[in-house]
DNA sequence: CTTTGGATCGTCT
DNA sequence: GACGATCCAAAGG
């Protein structure tokens, strides 16, 4: 369960409130769904590290390898509360995110927020090589995480595996 | 508030 | 050669 977790990159830092799951190669909207490449290999490694690719042209999105060596299995970081260091994710992301809520509301936004690109494909999120980290500041789980059916999918997004906490700053704009 | 279309390029077919 | 686990600005209500 990554919900309420938290995920830092130097002095920045977010609460993670929403993330959707990859089931490796049984799904279809998977990366790994046609098996192993050079882009997707991470995510057939070992759990406990960062997953980054770049998609449409010009962003970047985060997983979080989960499931055991060779199982390909992942889960995407699609938002965060922002925590601290806001004036560096204000530099990084621009003129465009208005309002704190808005630093890191989306997948690309977060990597956007907290500097994440390529460069990270592969860090260990435990021991946090490379400079980020995955920590628990004590914060439980959600009593009741709120479920959805997965977004910006042309396959599988009926599958109900968008997981959020109900309320929190720095969800993505839901359907 | 909602809808719509453009940007932009690495990766796989 | 096509398309994507997206975002944002602009335009209309």
């Amino acid at each position: 369960m990554l919900l309420n977790k938290v995920l830092a990159h130097g002095a920045r830092a977010g609460r993670i409130v929403e993330v959707e799951a990859y089931a490796g190669a049984l799904d279809p909207a998977s990366h790994a769904y046609r098996g192993r490449t050079a882009r997707n290999a991470t995510m057939f490694g070992p759990p406990g590290h960062l997953y980054v690719y770049f998609t449409y042209g010009m962003h970047f999105c985060a997983n979080v390898v989960c499931g055991p060596d060779g199982a390909a299995s992942a889960v995407l970081l699609r938002g965060l509360t922002p925590l601290a260091g806001l004036e560096e994710m204000r530099a990084a992301r621009g003129p465009a995110a208005r309002r704190d809520r808005d630093l890191c509301s989306g997948p690309g936004k977060l990597c956007q927020a907290l500097g994440i690109d390529r460069a990270f494909d592969g860090a260990d999120l435990v021991i946090g090589d490379g400079g980020v980290v995955l920590g628990d500041d004590g914060t439980p789980p959600p009593r009741a995480a709120g479920v959805s059916g997965r977004i910006g999918l042309s396959v599988a997004a009926d599958v109900p595996w968008r997981f959020y906490v109900p309320g929190a700053v720095g969800l993505s704009r839901s359907r």
